[in-house]
DNA sequence: GTCTATACGCAGATAGAC
DNA sequence: GTCTATCTGCGTATAGAC
């Protein structure tokens, strides 16, 4: 009882899907170079290949292009990384292995890194609630795992909340700076910072 | 021998100043708010309380005033700020006074410094080539002060490269959380912020 | 799903009087 | 130095054929 509709329904999807990521992909570098106010449809397309008006069969507007490249800086990050922090281990080893996992992420997706933490202006006030939303939602479990490694003795922090800004800020910054192939790579960035991060400003110690 | 057109010229020019003064300042308000490209003349002057066309006899154009917001927050700090770095003291003293100063201009321009550190793709490439040097010079200095600090013994950290960038990333990554009224002052995140960055991500010992 | 052709509103900028 | 009036082009978005 092959059902001819359902086995070819799945392969159509993902040819369209790999379009939208594709558009998705090409407009986040174009952004990421030239800013998202400078960028018209018809270059979006241009990288593309295709004609401006075929990139409203998939997105119903420039913003909504903007839209799904901020949800992948945010969303993504908030779905593959925070369940680190659920699992077995000392506050030390689980916040160690979100640093690791959020810069593996940041360099996989740079371009689009840039796009969200610069561009957040140009969303509707409505898409931009969302994507606070999730950043809020992650700075707040950083803060909370903070505040547990306190209270194990591990951390030693004036201020929870204000040592979870810095994380983050020295976190997201990387983007501004880092380029792939040069003389460190990303791994070795991210055991510079969670020394730097997790076991100075924190205070864990090498045990922990 | 008073000369009537040199004692009415200063006043005269200190007039224009501040209405330049005054449209920089509406404009990195607004623009802070609702991002640059959203922002209109007509908006700018709305605020400053003169006609859309009457800019035009102060700025050449739009970008020209983002031009002067951007200065704002990369000139006036490597021209106030990085002396600090060549006055008598330690690295760690020194290097204290820069991040102590930085935060208490940072405070003071706010929201110059949200528009300087978001909307720079919206700048001229020419004006951006300027402001990027401004940006590597400050970020030199702190690397080069915090390379004599090591070779002094201070301060042990594994890259001074990286450890310049973890720095400058969680000051100016500030202004994007901190608010004016709340619980701490900006006198005491500097002070916590002195004792994460210098103390903790460097190793000084508070005697240095 | 992509195309050609086009609508059309808006925002930056100018002209020239006062 | 500020105004009124206006231009002009650009860029998003739409209509409708293929």
């Amino acid at each position: 009882m092959t059902q001819p509709s359902e086995v070819t329904a799945l392969p159509r999807q993902q040819r369209t899907r790999q379009r939208r990521d594709d558009i998705v992909a090409n407009a986040a570098d174009i952004f990421a170079r030239e800013g998202y106010s400078k960028v018209g449809m018809r270059d979006i397309a241009d990288a593309v290949g295709i004609k401006g008006a075929s990139l409203y069969h998939h997105f119903p507007s420039k913003e909504d292009i903007l839209f799904a490249i901020c949800l992948t800086v945010t969303q993504e990050p908030a779905e593959e990384n925070l369940p680190l922090l659920d699992a077995a281990g000392t506050p030390t080893e689980r916040l160690s292995s979100l640093v690791r996992a959020h810069l593996v992420h940041l360099n996989r997706r740079r371009v689009e890194y840039i796009v969200g933490l610069h561009e957040l202006a140009s969303l509707t006030p409505e898409h931009r609630t969302v994507i606070e939303d999730y950043r809020r939602q992650y700075q707040r479990r950083v803060r909370d795992v903070i505040t547990a490694g306190m209270r194990s003795g591990e951390f030693t922090v004036p201020d929870a909340r204000l040592a979870s800004f810095a994380l983050t800020d020295m976190l997201n910054g990387i983007s501004n700076w880092f380029h792939d192939g040069g003389e460190l790579s990303i791994e070795d960035v991210a055991d510079n910072y969670v020394e730097l991060a997790v076991h100075r400003i924190l205070g864990a110690s090498h045990g922990n």
